[in-house]
RNA sequence: GCCCAUAUAGCUCAGUCGGUAGAGCACUUCCUUGGUAAGGAAGAGGUCACCGGUUCAAUUCCGGUUAUGGGCUCCA
């Protein structure tokens, strides 16, 4: 007699089990043609799923939360179905939800195409359309498997294997096509009416580059059509932020075929990259570091002791002389540790900071390039403290400190914490990555940060704290890292005398912040749509002329704010100002001056943002000074 | 590197069922001197990514290469 408990606090009883659907039902006809499943004390089941016992319930319809992930799912279900009775010799192998859909990827003899796309999608619309019913048993192991080898699955087998002994193995039925699966799905095929297929790709089987390529299947799945449309909708408009597309509209750089994966940085692009240099050089030297310089080749002999060769020297370009083997470096940490290492150190010395515009090159196997957020050639805000184990703590904590206060100057507030462990291919001993693990995963609970273990992913040389940011469209960059290497100091002989006059090896922590100037500014283009904050903003003032009467004094206005350390530029074209305001505002410059003879009458200029604002009259005095605190307060006009 | 797609004027794109191409914007010149998101006219501009093949003829069809885009894998 289960006493059915529902989310208005109300009970209802009943003679003998009943399933979700019968309560749903007992409710009213109208939210049982409505269910999808249920959340019975709290765990998301079957709508045919049966309760035997006293149990809070709250029925899940296309208004509950719970809803999208589910119709997600059922979803990748029905694209599956489609696919086998489109393409029968294709066979199933898993089609999980996703951020913002689902997937499911296919073993078939050829690839799919974009019309193949378009016949599944249609095909799943019929399914609906039959409104078939989806059901639930529960199979043995040996059956399951027999099952699926016995219509041709090569896969689900494999699966089936890899499920943990004490977990039932599930079967889902939908017409003609039964998928090994642990659910839930809604009831009917019937509620599955706003979906969309949206991308077609290779995908290895279990992630595995060794492993045969899939065809993978990408597409998305809401509640309504009207919540699908607007999601299209925002998608679309998010890649208007695209930094290939705004550096473009704006002139800031571009790549050609003669560099794969190198930037050309334009004039307006390279006063961004200055703006943050000049500004991450200031921000170092306060926080203690030296700024240094090292060559852009060494010598091959430098990396195979420092293990890069080992690990990645098919990825190095390298140079090479009559007798020489050269490597353009990959990577600034062991030119670091040949700094430190001219003259002797001493405890006193540590915690060291030394810090590189470090302008590294790595040949990055072609897929892996995308704009200028993965490049083959890149300059790192690098840096390498040596300090004892007894420091790396403090230092830690110091950094992640810097780092927020970095990333607030720039505007980005949400951050990705993740800390990637000790991988199979490594060096240094376990004891040593204990330590250095611990140290990492304390100094991010010691700031209360959230953060999430990524198991195996650590450098060969140690654990990383990685710091992540999302671009237009969701797609996470790492951009700050901070990571403990308790191996390289002592492979490259580096030493200092300790207090009792013994030499120790140093532990080194490589770090940085921005991580790369090239992804840094993409992601920040991205975050801003353009819009970049005064301080950045590659021109930040533009003073146009109404009519040729006003030019030299628009040129002595442009003069002074240029005088003031302002990127400021003078427009005298022959245009109305009405064509100008548009074409600034499109460039999105933040201050548009405008002199016509009232103005030059008393020396000053309109001023106009470029979100249309009109901000009067100013004397040019006003607006030097005003201009020029804004840039001192840097990231709080974040604007977009 | 792997799977799929794409490559036409400076940009955004159209087009050619095989007969060497077109628009808008930008550019140049001229007219216009106009007060806050596009004033007007004329002109110039393309080995249709590159290399091969088929063909009387290839920008178009086929193959390869390179690059780019979306994924996968990788990311010191």
């Amino acid at each position: 007699m289960p006493v059915i408990t529902l989310p208005d606090g109300s009970s209802r009883q009943y003679p003998k089990a009943v399933t979700v659907m019968d309560v749903a039902a007992d409710i009213g006809p109208g939210l049982a043609k409505a269910t999808l499943a249920g959340l019975v004390d709290g765990k998301l089941v079957d709508a045919s799923h049966s309760i035997e016992q006293d149990a809070s319930l709250s029925v899940v319809t296309n208004k509950s939360d719970e809803a999208l992930p589910l119709l997600r799912h059922s979803t990748a279900h029905l694209m599956a179905q489609a696919v086998k009775q489109l393409f029968p010799s294709a066979q199933v192998t898993i089609g999980p939800v996703i951020d913002n859909g689902f997937f499911y990827d296919f073993a078939f003899e050829r690839s799919f195409t974009p019309e193949d796309m378009a016949a599944i999608e249609a095909r799943m619309g019929e399914l609906v359309d039959q409104a078939i019913p989806i059901t639930r048993s529960e199979v043995g192991r040996d059956e399951a498997v027999q099952f699926f080898s016995k219509l041709g699955e090569d896969y689900k087998p494999e699966i089936i294997e890899s499920i943990p002994g004490d977990e039932t193995v599930s079967l889902y039925e939908q017409g003609d096509f039964t998928d090994l699966c642990r659910g839930p799905h809604v009831p009917n095929t019937r509620h599955l009416k706003a979906f969309k297929l949206t991308k077609l790709a290779g995908a290895y089987w279990r992630g595995d580059s060794d492993n045969a390529m899939l065809q993978r299947i990408y597409g998305t799945a809401f509640a309504n059509p009207k919540e699908l449309k607007t999601h299209l909708h925002n998608l679309a408009e998010a890649e208007k932020r695209d930094h290939r597309r705004v550096g473009k509209q704006l002139d800031l750089f571009h790549l050609q075929e003669e560099a794969p994966g190198m930037v050309f940085w334009h004039p307006r692009g390279w006063a961004i990259y200055l703006a943050v240099e000049s500004y991450m050089r200031e921000q170092q030297r306060r926080h203690g570091y030296e700024e240094i310089r090292t060559p852009q080749i060494v010598d091959f002999s430098l990396w195979e002791r420092s293990g890069h060769a080992d690990k990645f020297g098919d990825d190095m370009f390298t140079v090479e002389t009559d007798d020489r083997k050269y490597a353009v470096k990959p990577m600034n940490c062991p030119c670091h540790v040949q700094v430190f290492n001219q003259g002797l150190k001493s405890y006193r010395d540590l915690p060291l900071r030394m810090s590189e515009f470090g302008s590294c090159h790595r040949n990055e196997m072609s897929g892996a390039l995308h704009g200028i957020m993965r490049v083959r050639a890149f300059t790192q805000d690098d840096g390498h403290v040596f300090c004892t184990e007894q420091q790396i703590q403090q230092e830690v904590g110091e950094f992640i400190d810097f780092l927020h206060a970095v990333y607030k100057d720039f505007g980005f507030d949400e951050v990705i914490y993740r800390l990637s462990t000790r991988p199979p291919n490594r060096v240094g001993s376990d004891e040593a990555w204990d330590k250095s693990e611990k140290a990492l995963a304390e100094a991010l609970d010691a700031k209360g940060l959230p953060w999430k273990e990524l198991p195996g992913e650590g450098a060969f040389y140690g654990p990383k704290i990685e710091f992540s940011l999302k671009d237009c469209i969701g797609r996470v960059w790492q951009l700050g890292t901070m990571q403990v290497d308790f191996a390289m100091p002592g492979r490259l002989d580096a030493s200092y005398v300790d207090e009792h006059g013994m030499r120790q090896v140093p532990v080194m922590l490589h770090r940085a912040i921005l991580g790369s100037f090239e992804r840094f500014i993409g992601i920040l283009i991205e975050n801003f749509e353009g819009k970049l904050p005064l301080w950045l903003s590659p021109v930040q003032a533009v003073v146009m002329n109404i009519t040729d009467k006003q030019s030299p004094f628009v040129e002595q206005v442009a003069k002074v704010l240029q005088n003031s350390g302002l990127r400021a530029e003078s427009d005298l074209r022959n245009e109305k100002i009405g064509f100008k305001i548009r074409e600034w505002t499109l460039q999105r410059v933040p201050y548009l001056l405008v002199a016509g003879d009232r103005e030059v009458e008393s020396g000053s200029v309109a001023v106009r943002t470029r979100e249309g604002k009109d901000l009067g009259v100013m004397t040019i005095e006003e607006l030097t000074e005003r201009l020029k605190n804004e840039v001192n307060r840097l990231g709080e006009s974040k604007t977009s």
